[in-house]
RNA sequence: GGCGCCGUACCCAAGUGGUAAGGGAGAGGUCUGCAAAACCUUUAUGCAUCAGUUCGAAUCUGAUCGGCGCCUCCA
């Protein structure tokens, strides 16, 4: 089977074709940077990870742009909205570009903890202003903005097609808006592509129509277009941005160009916090900084990929809780058997079993999962069901080929560690001297138990748990790992 | 009010017509000085409820109940 992917614009699954042959242009929207991440970003990114990560993994080779933004992101669509970047710098007393900055480190920050792989391109807004401003001139010559009192507004009423991403009808639109009546729009629904700025807004620019700075869905049609091309493969994005953002893109764009603005629309869902969808104006979304004090950030990206990225995620500690163990569980079976290939610890005497069948199974099992909208649930239990099958080769008397544990540790690095993102390097153990010295401290210690002298072996053995080393004992010896 | 989604065991969760994946937790066992890990066995005749379509339904249809999202800013 192929890649299927869920199109939000045909609300249905469909193979993957991209435009051009072995060449993916996606772009996905990046975050506001007037705070801190939080878990809703993580669900998103990691995500949209996944789909770069399987796409390169497919050997198509993958343009991802990701934007920042950084300007014309208002508190609500009402004329009067402020600007957020603003409104933090002023509450924090700093200029918004030191905001900016701040939050777009932390951001990285964040998202490197996650494994998440940086987009190739971070474009700005506000280092696309000149982009954004022809965008608005092409759009009024055409006929599909107007002007008035130095902003100018995108005319809904002028685009037959606005609504086919959301399933929305003008007329509804409408009737459920709160946009105070004394606005100056001509339809409830316009929205902004360039405001007029007020003389106290420090982040302004000069334009046609006088001072002023871009509306929001501008930034992403005139920055995607640019490094993508007037029609690309992917779009992703929340599913809370499905309206108005990325319908307004599509209106903004498809007008400005006369073509298709996007082939495949992608929506992840959000997260829930006791089942409350967990939003900035509620007050209970959970940063990731506060959730990386108490998790390993590997356990939250494992949390996420345990669900459909189009599911909600609950977020619960129970949950986490049950996370970090199965994949503590996949992360000492992969150490297990990395060690074991290196050490070749495997007993010699008795019949070897070929294992080649089950491990091409699996290997079948993950990729269809994968191909199937990125079924990372479905790809996790394929990992469990390789981690049960490695253990049980590993029993006495399970005597698996070499060559099987190292198919299986391939597959391990393709679709747990390259496509899931799940074992980074600093999570798995590499053993360099330490193996003589732990031999010789193992040793002392089983002469000690030899001895019945209790007393001496737990002690090493809680010693080295002090010191975040646990020692196993097994009918073929005793093992050793980092916690 | 309009549009849409969801309800699967104690918890998380996959599964969209062919007889309920996976993980956590629980129970019993193997191994063991003990512990841990690993392995084996076990835990939903059942998928919110009720009707219907079908040889066959968690999956399709209708109704009911419950939860949520979007229509204001959010990933």
């Amino acid at each position: 089977m192929s890649l299927q992917i869920y199109n939000s614009l045909s609300r249905k699954k469909e193979e993957f074709k991209p435009i051009h042959d072995g060449l993916v242009n996606m772009y996905v929207c990046g975050p506001t940077v007037y705070g801190l991440s939080h878990l809703g970003h993580a669900k998103s990114y990691v995500s949209f990870d996944i789909v770069v990560r399987y796409l390169r993994y497919l050997n198509y080779k993958v343009a991802y742009v990701q934007n920042i933004t950084d300007v014309g992101h208002l508190t609500d669509d009402a004329d009067e909205g402020e600007d957020k970047i603003a409104k933090q710098a002023k509450k924090d007393k700093l200029h918004p570009m030191q905001v900016v900055e701040m939050y777009t480190r932390e951001y990285f920050a964040d998202m490197d903890a996650l494994n998440i792989l940086r987009p190739d391109i971070s474009p700005r807004a506000t280092g696309h202003i000149p982009e954004q401003i022809a965008m608005t001139e092409d759009l009024l010559a055409k006929g599909y903005a107007y002007e008035i009192n130095g902003s100018v507004y995108f005319d809904v009423s002028k685009d037959k097609e606005y609504g086919k991403l959301s399933g929305r009808i003008l007329e509804e639109a409408e009737s459920g808006t709160r946009v105070d009546v004394k606005s100056e729009k001509r339809h409830p629904a316009d929205f902004a592509l360039w405001k007029k700025a007020e003389p106290s807004h420090i982040m302004q620019w000069n334009s046609p129509w006088g001072l002023g700075f871009p509306g929001w869905h501008l930034e992403c049609s005139a920055m995607s277009m640019k490094y993508l091309g007037e029609t690309f493969d992917i779009h992703g994005g929340g599913m809370d941005n499905q309206f108005p953002h990325h319908e307004c893109e599509i209106a903004q764009s498809e007008c400005s160009t006369g073509h298709p603005f996007v082939k495949y629309w992608m929506h992840n869902n959000l997260v829930t916090v006791n089942g409350q969808k967990m939003g900035k104006s509620l007050g209970n979304f959970i940063t990731l900084k506060d959730a990386f004090t108490k998790f390993d950030p590997m356990v939250i990206r494992f949390f996420i990929l345990q669900s459909h990225y189009r599911s909600t995620l609950d977020f619960s500690e129970q949950a986490i809780e049950g996370a970090a163990k199965g994949l503590e569980k996949l992360t000492s079976t992969l150490n297990r058997l990395k060690d074991e290939i290196k050490f070749q610890r495997i007993v010699k005497n008795s019949e070897i079993f070929d294992r080649s069948k089950e491990i091409s199974e699996i290997e079948k099992e993950l990729q269809s999962s994968l191909d199937d909208d990125f079924n990372t649930s479905k790809a996790i239990a394929g990992l469990f069901e390789l981690a049960s099958k490695i253990n049980t080769w590993l029993q006495p008397g399970g005597n698996p080929l070499l060559e099987n544990l190292i198919a299986a540790q391939k597959l391990f690095e393709n679709y747990g560690e390259y496509v899931l993102g799940l074992f980074p390097e600093r999570n798995i153990q590499v053993k360099s001297v330490e193996p003589q010295l732990m031999e010789l401290i193992i040793a002392i210690r089983n002469d000690a138990r030899k001895n019945k002298n209790f007393a001496i072996s737990d002690r090493i053995r809680d010693d080295l748990k002090a010191a975040g080393i646990v020692l196993e004992d097994s009918k073929d010896g005793t093992f050793w790992k980092k916690v």
